[in-house]
DNA sequence: TAGAAGCAGATTTTT
DNA sequence: TCTGCTTCTA
């Protein structure tokens, strides 16, 4: 018991302790909010409260790994089996795996990811934009609505045209037995609505819940943890008004702001005492945030000392910026420090690309977190479809996927034909081969139909030899359709065969490590994982924002401070949620925090001139507690355009005050003009 | 059927 | 400017 607490300040204790009844811990940022929760988990235990009456509940794989162990590591006594420790979604597939026959399903289910729900609605033809019926329908699932209510309920046109969308979609997931990730979620919330006693039963089963990031829970989950709850409210829920970030996804920002309003006698506790940043970058944070009007209200505490100023630099462009931060961070690492320790920041993906010129200019090794995650390239997806049809020979969406992969011949008008034959006789193309031969012959090419025997021959020759042996299941892949080899031979290949090596080398894993458990789990499993990070030792990370939540860094550099970038102005933008972002970016900092903005940035095909970002005042620029510098990257020959006298050459540079001033040579005539007036071309 | 050329669209993305 | 998708042509 002593384990636990020796680390613990006197709040932390307190939420430790406070095991019955509804709690809601705010923590805010490096308040040391796992350790709490781990602490309760392990208090939890030791006050012999069986582990698997505990549920604790996260948003991403990553953290509950890092908080299972973590936890774990606080227990006296090695326990037989840990409490459930997973994510929303797995607590899911979990839950639908034992229950789905309430639905009259049944539960070997494959889980489709959005990449894959997306191309089902690309199959239906829409006239509507794919992303934009996707949203929609993740938002009807959301909020409980069925295909017939919004069917009903529609006013507009296109909202008549996405409710059908969203009925035929429904059906294509009953009819192929799929789920989407909205279905882990919602589907177990049906089936404990519709059945009293099996919610009595799951909700006294699950005597105490823990909720990690609450801030970022939608409508959805916590209508499934009032249900989880409903026998005993002992929900304890963490979380962080202020770094709500996902407003745009669904997560509503009121299950956190009113909490106690929803659970009654809740007990709130604040986490204030922040040991991470310096008292400066603390400083700047609290004061951003606090021009924030919806908040529940709380300062972060400084543990550490004062620290260095936070700098301001400001540029011409964003080829400046680069050159400058990359010049800075290869200081920083000259001088020793370790590049695990730098990060730089953006609010949109789009100014990553800039950042990355400077530092290969500059010789910085970086590394990207978030992009494209390993189980969304397209070459680890192919293989998963081939997967898909092993398990289940009428997946056709799996299919369609891979029919031509590697190329054999089978274009798009022998698939159509393939899929109308499928159509008209209510069954999968798989059953058409099998059942409907002499059709099937007629319809397609002599030779289409013999390669397509030959696929459907190969694919059920590996069926059998897998119920043989689970580890052979990767040899006898390749060695009928040899995807790999395929891949090898792209122009970009070198890296598609790594992740297809990356990926076999994990089914290998999966099959050693769970004898018994079938294809199919593994694939359901590698669908809810999300990236497997594996940081260069040697390289700094940059990353949009959002992707750094969680993270801290002794040296942090946040690029792109600009109105209309940061905050991001538009449709659907809210500027509080703008300025938690805001917050989440200065709150990664722990030594030194420097923020930059540039007068004029290329994107999406234009140069658009720029206003400094107004959380730069709100934070303190005003105050004169940031530094102010100027840099610029026109130099002699530089070729540049000003609105009035058209395409010139710069002659010559100087500085005044903070501006540069540019003698420049337009056709013949030199004239003298400021930085700011003129692009770059 | 497969590669080439032409054209729209471009925030953030835990599962 | 760049990417990904549709349309065009051999």
């Amino acid at each position: 018991m002593e384990k636990i607490f020796a680390e613990l300040n006197e709040s932390q204790s307190e939420a430790v302790k406070q095991i019955d009844g509804p709690l809601l811990i705010l923590a805010g940022a490096g308040s040391g909010k796992t350790k709490t929760i781990t602490s309760r988990v392990a208090y939890l235990i030791q006050n012999g409260i069986p582990p698997s009456s505990i549920l604790t509940l996260t948003f991403t794989n990553k953290a509950a790994s890092e908080m299972r162990q973590r936890a774990m590591a606080l227990l006296d006594n090695k326990i037989s089996y840990p409490p459930l420790l997973c994510t929303f979604h797995k607590f899911g597939l979990l839950f639908l795996k034992h229950h789905m026959q309430e639905l009259g399903r049944s539960n070997n289910f494959v889980i489709i990811d959005t990449d894959d729900k997306k191309r089902i609605l690309k199959s239906f033809d829409l006239d509507l934009p794919v992303p934009m019926v996707a949203a929609e329908i993740s938002r009807y699932k959301s909020n409980l609505i069925s295909p017939e209510e919004a069917i009903s309920a529609a006013q507009m046109i296109n909202y008549k045209k996405i409710a059908n969308i969203y009925q035929k979609y429904e059906n294509y997931l009953e009819q192929n037995n799929l789920v989407d990730f909205d279905d882990l979620l919602a589907l177990p919330y049906k089936i404990l609505e519709q059945n009293e006693d099996l919610r009595r039963e799951i909700s006294r089963k699950y005597q105490y819940i823990l909720v990690d990031e609450y801030q970022d829970t939608n409508d959805l989950q916590f209508k499934l943890l009032q249900k989880l709850a409903s026998e005993h409210n002992n929900l304890c829920v963490v979380g962080d008004d202020d770094q709500s970030i996902y407003g745009w996804r669904g997560a509503n920002i009121k299950n956190i702001l009113e909490f106690d309003k929803e659970f009654e006698n809740t007990k709130v506790i604040k986490l204030t005492k922040n040991y991470r940043s310096t008292e400066t970058i603390l400083k700047a944070a609290n004061e951003l945030i606090e021009h924030n009007r919806n908040r529940l209200g709380k300062q972060l505490e400084s543990t550490k000392e004062k620290g260095k100023e936070i700098e301001f630099v400001h540029f011409d462009d964003e080829t400046s910026e680069a050159k400058e931060i990359a010049n800075r961070i290869k200081k920083l690492i000259d001088s020793g420090v370790d590049p695990k320790e730098i990060a730089v920041l953006y609010r949109i993906n789009a100014l990553s690309r800039s950042i990355e010129e400077g530092l290969n200019r500059a010789g910085v090794p970086y590394k990207m977190v978030g992009g494209l995650k390993f189980y969304e390239r397209a070459e680890v997806k192919d293989i998963i479809a081939y997967l898909r049809i092993i398990t289940n020979p009428h997946d056709d969406f799996s299919l369609k996927r891979i029919i031509n992969k590697p190329k054999r011949g089978l274009g798009k008008t022998t698939i159509d034909k393939l899929l109308d034959l499928a159509y008209q006789n209510n069954c999968s193309i798989y059953t058409i081969y099998t059942e409907h031969k002499e059709a099937l012959q007629e319809t397609i090419t002599k030779k289409a139909f013999s390669t397509i025997t030959e696929f459907f021959e190969a694919l059920d020759d590996i069926r059998q030899k897998l119920e043989k042996s689970s580890y052979d299941l990767i040899d006898n892949l390749e060695d009928a359709f040899g995807i790999r080899n395929y891949y090898e031979q792209m122009p970009d290949g070198s890296d598609r065969v790594l992740n297809i090596d990356e990926f076999y080398g994990l089914y290998r894993d999966f099959v050693i490590q769970n004898e018994d458990a079938t294809l199919e789990s593994f694939l359901n499993d590698t669908t809810l994982q999300s990236d497997q990070d594996q940081i260069d030792e040697r390289s700094i990370s940059i990353m949009s924002i959002h992707a750094s939540k969680g993270l801290e860094f002794d040296y942090l550099f946040v690029i792109g401070l600009e109105e209309g970038f940061f905050p991001l102005v538009g449709d659907g933008c809210d500027i509080e949620e703008e300025r938690r972002l805001g917050y989440v970016a200065i709150t990664r900092a722990k030594k030194e925090l420097t923020l930059s903005s540039s007068a004029t940035r290329y994107y999406k095909g234009k140069r658009t001139q720029l206003s400094k970002s107004r959380f730069l005042a709100e934070c303190g620029v005003s105050q004169g507690s940031l530094k102010i510098e100027r840099t610029t990257s026109f130099k002699k020959g530089t070729l540049v355009k000003h609105k009035i006298f058209g395409v010139g050459r710069v002659l010559e540079v100087s500085k005044v005050k903070r501006e540069y001033k540019l003698k420049i040579n337009f056709g013949g005539t030199q004239r003298d003009i400021l930085a700011s007036f003129v692009e770059r071309i």
